[in-house]
DNA sequence: ACTCATAACTGAGTGCAGTCATGATTTGTT
DNA sequence: AACAAATCATGACTGCACTCAGTTATGAGT
């Protein structure tokens, strides 16, 4: 068996790698400011790129945005689903789901709500798009596999209620209302709806 | 008792003149192109007024929106709360109130979608937004008011239950994906997810 | 009637996301 | 090697929401 000798041309090698430099760009950039205090001339510049070529890898700004944080949504949802595994309680595992994606959500907040706008008004059918919608879906289905350790819910039941968690969590996360809320502020907010809901 | 003779002189006269040209202007360019194909300088052409002026009536684009059609919803909201009262069955009356809204805001779709993003993700502090959540809080205790008629309802959980609707509504209308649904189907969504909630 | 202070109006100007005609690179073909 | 076709990169350009320095209208005071 011969080592396998990078099956890409010379074009998709240089393709990767301008995508890789301007999502480290993005990254930095992002974090260090927020997203609406960085220009897309700039993240070009970081990354050593022409201003149209940003556009050709993230039709939208938005869209970089989503290419940037979905891989810490997706983490977070992990160590949640993880996390909820030990827990007995139904309610208290559904929170163990939510609390680190409202954490990372969180790490920078105007970033934070950003992401979600997009993910609900954006183009779902762009492709960083459309992943982080599977993000969601995930943890859906986390939060349904949990709900269904209760005998009092039924499996189709399960399904709607995860929908309805997350379209909670998705406002408590998004509303300008509630910006200056902390992580446990909200959570607890979350928590206080979840738990109405449960027979 | 003599007659109240307009305590206002001519400058608030003018003010309000200025304002309802500017309100004719983008209520009749946002029915018929959409909001997002009504440029701000052709609502200012239209109402016969400066670009700047339009902004010293409303904040954003989307304040402008909004101060359009509060007036709509708010006609929506009291439409269905009359309904629900005629009406026995709790889910049913739910949707009672529920229905006309979901009607009013895809009266066109782009505009709907846009005044439930404003609403989220604009400055609550602006008046015109300030309005709309007021809208909100009155459909949340029209929807709390009809859960307290099942005595399985705790009071306090008729409040919670009916910020969790509200919830529910707001992503059924507002996400990308659901964009070429009808009323019905929206509807339909909604109230299988109610249905869910309701012990 | 005249002056002054204040509130309201204005449109040229600014900044930024996103486009597109043109040019450069790479790959496939002979 | 030479050419053609396809893909990718680029930055000057466009369109639009929003701003602000300068102007005008109003009302209060004398």
């Amino acid at each position: 068996m011969s080592f396998v000798p990078e099956p890409v041309g010379r074009r998709e090698r240089n393709k990767q790698q301008k995508l890789d430099r301007i999502t480290a760009a993005a990254t930095e950039l992002f974090a260090e400011r927020g997203v609406d205090e960085v220009t897309t001339q700039q993240i070009a510049e970081k990354a050593d790129v022409g201003t149209g070529t940003v556009f050709l890898y993230a039709k939208t700004k938005g869209e970089l945005l989503l290419l940037v944080q979905n891989a810490n949504y997706s983490d977070a949802l992990e160590r949640g689903r993880s996390d909820a595994e030990t827990v007995s309680d139904v309610l208290d595992a559904v929170m163990a789901i939510i609390e680190p994606i409202v954490r990372c959500n969180r790490t920078q907040v105007d970033n934070g709500r950003t992401y979600l706008r997009e993910m609900v008004f954006g183009n779902p059918e762009e492709p960083h798009h459309a992943e982080a919608l599977a993000i969601v879906v995930r943890t859906e289905e986390a939060v349904a596999a949990v709900l269904r350790r209760s005998e009092r819910v039924g499996e189709a039941a399960a399904a709607t209620l995860a929908h309805v968690v997350s379209a909670i969590m998705f406002l408590a996360m998004a509303a300008t209302v509630d910006k200056d809320r902390s992580v446990d502020e909200i959570v607890k907010n979350i928590r206080a709806q979840v738990s109405a809901l449960l027979p």
